[in-house]
DNA sequence: ATTTATAGATTACAGGTGTAGTCTTTAATT
DNA sequence: AATTAAAGACTACACCTGTAATCTATAAAT
């Protein structure tokens, strides 16, 4: 699996937000959230190409990019991983800890009702 | 917050097994799953320490470890700011995602219905 | 045609991380 | 008492990461 540090990831969320994209609107989106500058992104986009998460195309003197991996594929094995880790695999006690802590809101608790709901009819 | 790395965790985690404990024996713990040299595990104590994740007191010549945190505090935390990273900050996107991939066994399900069904009682 | 501005490539550099090896001290053994 | 072994302290070192600055090529502007 590809590995992506935490602002590797944030410059690829930008771009999955809609691409193809360049550099200066990745770049342009991402400056309401962060005081990255300029060339830090492009150093992050340059990494993101070598560790094979994005692709380009040159057009003129610039780059169109395209993520190589999707967002749902990367967070589903993210989520894997961390639900290893620390809950040896197991989801309930996830959210059994938000639970305890007060954590769950009304309409989490109905969204969660829905993805079961979901599920057992799936299973039929 | 403290922020441990990985392999920091798996230290920590196998003194939370149980303690207070030795090196040697949480050394002893460890050499099932990992293929860690112990001065490795002795290097990734003395971070723990200096991070504030453990102490320590004498005893003889050795040292007697005990956390200075809980494992349900940490792990909720890295919860939270893996959720939030991911799925802004949801929980039913996540569960929806192992859902769609066909992740979710009978078992969890039921696990999840349980933590809803306390919650519930506990708004009451 | 020459200058300038901009895109991307390359280089930088400190702090964290994985993974130990060496040094020092002291308890245990001979 | 002298030697050895083991515990912890200190040192090492390459790779990753965050965060850019500088270099190079080329498109755009004059």
């Amino acid at each position: 699996m590809i590995e992506l540090s935490k602002a590797e990831f944030d410059v690829l969320d930008a771009l999955w937000i809609n691409y193809p994209a360049t550099a200066s609107q990745i770049i342009e989106r991402l400056s309401d959230d962060k005081q990255w500058h300029e060339k830090t992104i492009k150093t992050l986009l340059g990494r993101l190409v070598k560790k094979g998460a994005l692709t380009f195309e040159k057009e003129g003197r610039q780059y169109i990019y395209m993520p190589c991996i999707e967002r749902a594929d990367y967070t589903l094995k993210e989520s894997q991983n961390f639900i290893e880790r620390f809950f040896s695999g197991r989801i309930a006690p996830l959210v059994s800890g938000f639970a305890k802590s007060e954590q769950l809101s009304q309409q989490d608790i109905n969204e969660l009702k829905k993805v079961i709901d979901d599920w057992e009819k799936n299973q039929k």
